[in-house]
DNA sequence: GTAACATATGAATAGATATTCATATGATAA
DNA sequence: TTATCATATGAATATCTATTCATATGTTAC
């Protein structure tokens, strides 16, 4: 730790280490795909689960297009991939880190 | 993963692993305040350091109170502590996940 | 004391977002 | 073909949020 007690810092150097807009941009947007409730559930039960649909809004208990809305969401983030099979459309997940991601969160807030 | 094919899934079952709202809506609140890309930014630089607010400021080249309203926040969540000194207050980082949970988000937009 | 500096905060505003409603698309069953 | 089921999507709306402006609070220097 840099304790220097004074305001003295040279903002030319420190704001090289300052990551560019885009990264922050990018960056914002996927962490504020996790901060939705909504979608969290979903995440949540779709772990180890392959679900359609309807299935997703009624374990949530939710209307069925407040769900595409937030699976789109998902989707969009690449945060679940789907399956098509006649009428339905299987969602499951996609990224490794998504359990990693909610275990961290969830130790902060237990903390 | 469970592969069923079908839609004759154990609603009542189901149920019973999706978290409880309140559980939700906390750790929703805690990834929304990493999907801001000025808070991003200011957890970004202080990493490793103490820094003042008005040094932050300049820094990410943001107005003195659009930062002291994120910092508020960002104490709020207990991502940030402050130490208080005269007329300065020296903001560092107070939670050894951030850098893990950047890392994770970083690694999934660059796949 | 007063001026200058550092930070915080309330109100206002513009922009983002989650849900709902209505409806479109697409698939199956009759 | 027609009805029904499953899903997706556009528009409308209510709520939330980030920034700015004005200003308050508190500290130091003179």
């Amino acid at each position: 730790m840099n304790i220097t007690d004074d305001c003295n810092a040279d903002i030319k150097k420190l704001q090289e280490s300052v990551p560019v807009d885009e990264e922050t941009q990018d960056l914002s947007e996927f962490f504020r795909v996790f901060g939705d409730p909504t979608r969290l559930k979903i995440l949540s039960i779709l772990d180890g689960k392959e679900l359609c649909v309807h299935v997703i809004a009624d374990i949530i208990d939710m209307q069925q297009t407040a769900v595409s809305h937030q699976l789109k969401i998902l989707r969009q983030s690449r945060l679940v991939k789907y399956r098509k099979n006649g009428k339905h459309v299987f969602y499951s997940l996609n990224d490794n880190h998504i359990k990693e991601i909610l275990r961290i969160g969830l130790e902060h807030i237990k903390e």
